[in-house]
DNA sequence: TATGAATGAGGTTTCATTCAT
DNA sequence: AATGAATGAAACCTCATTCAT
């Protein structure tokens, strides 16, 4: 069994997925998420990934095309999580605005529960040649696509300001976003409601529309 | 000749820097520079420095402490020149918001300008450990320091509003100019004109006090 | 499998541990023994130490810690063998004197019959940071303690004098064991009797108790 | 000015000797001399030994053949002060057992105030090939016919059993030194007169003609 | 499904030494 | 008499990966 199977087996319920899935495929990935939280991912060794798993070194072969092969795992799983999460706060919100707000509060809440998805997002995967042609990238794409289509509606419906392409107001937010969580993710502090707020009040008294100002 | 030495002649001016400093040990410099702009610092080795700057491979320690030093050497170098570049044109700007301005537009033309620069600055450096307490994070912070002291006077003179912490105001100046320059920097494409006169908008039209607001 | 359980494995017998462990693990020790009989351990390099065990290189760091562990490893080995001859020894001798001279008598055999071992304890391992606090310095101070004991006893049947602490009668009779063999270890000759009953001769009149001496 | 010219220059008196050289070469010397205290040859490297003299690395291959002549170079100079002193002290005495006693006291005694000298000679010079062809080992060959000349003349005079062949009596002799200095000079402690005192009644107990024993 | 053994390429770094000035 | 620059070999060690079982 592949990575590629593996993929699409994830999809499936959590519950199944765990159980469905070889265990040793499993401690490999939950191993390199736990040395995920203390080091990056250059400097951890296939050795010491199998040896935290308590696992043959040669199951990472076996189950993945090679060692990053597990951190795409480990990110994919993530990121399926992070969509259907993500997807389902975006329906019970009205309103351009407030689903804005639901998706970056959402997405803030995720890297701040999830400091492993965070680093790899913010730090590990960046700089990888082939990254950005990976499936996992395209999941991403999907995200920013949204937010795009959110976006839009929003100045559709006179609630964003009109005189600014829509993709930079979204490289905004997504780079506020991405600043916020940085610093916390990298020293290792939570990130508060207050810092949180803040991100809210300079976005949104920014992008909001002259007419809809309160004061 | 140490690296300690040859950040003092640094400080000299450029011409004379070139010239006072081992030959090897610039193009040393060069070499890991000029790789920079294809591959990350982690995946590029000392052998390949060496063989680009057509010098003895050992040369690196004679030269520097070690591999990462030849790094430090480089950032060092431009922060410098950064610092300095700043400096002046901060002087020639009249008032808080115009001197932030100043500062945003020369930060991030330097970044457009120096593509390796902005890369280790915002890719490589930051998981190295050791490197919040290098002297070079220490001139980053002086320039954290600067900016922060001329918001404060924005605040103090009306400019700019006063019911954010000034902290995180600086951050999430500091954040909009990350993330307008990280895709460009990691994709390789000019930063335009336009996205940075919009990165104003949206941060001036946010931060800007509401009675000195036009509209 | 790592130094620690293949110590353990050690403790089985001998027929056992050369299977037991895997082969390319002793045949880098049998290699490292065999070169030193001609050089020192400094002057011999891990390629060479592998080379002449027909093993790859990297094995050395997969089965020990690093090129010294081979070094430890092997002494590991002969002390355990040595304490082990030692303590069957000393079971057969009656009193405290007799005792004591078949332990100094069998340190000073075993350093004769093998060189090696000697020259690891003698020259190579002394000025090793670290050396004091390895397991393998634990056995020695094993060894030292069962003397301290017999010194004790022998001091309390009245057969040893008392006027003397009884850490620096051991001391002196550890030295005198280190003097004697020097010189042959380091040249190449072997320790004749003659030079063993000196040093008995030496020793005992210094530390036998006045009431027993014969003058 | 070269080595072989350097050691002509040596001969001279020690006052001049000092002068007459180039002062770097005999701070290359000294430095070594000092390092040599602390470490073995070895694990002294070039750079460390021009630091210490705080002189041009390049300077030990102007003045030395390579790094281990400024070795061989120290050790000449302390052969040609130890002829010179062991040359008066024997002719002082008077009787080749008196003769002889001077001379291995002499030798013992410079061994013991010279650790730098008698390391060398004890543990660094043997085992590098090419030694026994060297200048200096044609000193002490010098110095052993000398021994040889006395122990003959100790054999007509009828001092010295004449039943064993002189070379084997010298080479007793000499191993005596070499066995009483060993463990001192290595373990860095002093070699007591007793000590000394013991090795003559080993030695002359042996060697003396039955005739005239006391007992 | 899993294991232990082994490999080879490559990593960074240190060193004695030589050359040009 | 002395220097700084440069070199090439070799040192120790790490790693991702493959193979046979």
């Amino acid at each position: 069994m592949d990575f590629d199977k593996a993929i699409k087996l994830n999809l499936a319920a959590t519950h199944q997925r765990r159980t469905a899935l070889p265990p040793s495929m499993m401690k490999l990935a939950d191993a390199l998420e736990a040395l995920l939280k203390e080091k990056d991912f250059n400097s951890i060794s296939a050795a010491e990934i199998s040896r935290t798993a308590q696992v043959n070194e040669s199951l990472i072969y076996r189950y993945y095309k090679d060692k990053r092969g597990v951190l795409h795992f480990i990110l994919h799983n993530y990121m399926i999580e992070f969509m259907g999460e993500i997807g389902r706060q975006i329906k019970a919100a009205k309103g351009a605005l407030n689903k804005l707000e639901m998706l970056v509060r959402g997405h803030i809440a995720m890297y701040d529960a999830n400091r492993v998805f965070a680093k790899i997002l913010l730090l590990e995967v960046r700089n990888f040649p082939g990254y950005f042609e990976s499936d996992t990238y395209e999941l991403i794409k999907t995200y920013s696509r949204s937010m795009t289509a959110i976006i839009n509606q929003g100045v559709e419906s006179g609630e964003i300001r009109n005189d600014i392409p829509i993709s930079r107001i979204r490289n905004m937010i997504l780079g506020g976003i991405e600043h916020t969580c940085m610093a916390p993710v990298i020293f290792g502090y939570s990130i508060s409601d207050d810092t949180v707020d803040d991100l809210f009040k300079l976005l949104f008294d920014g992008i909001v529309s002259p007419s809809r100002r309160s004061s």
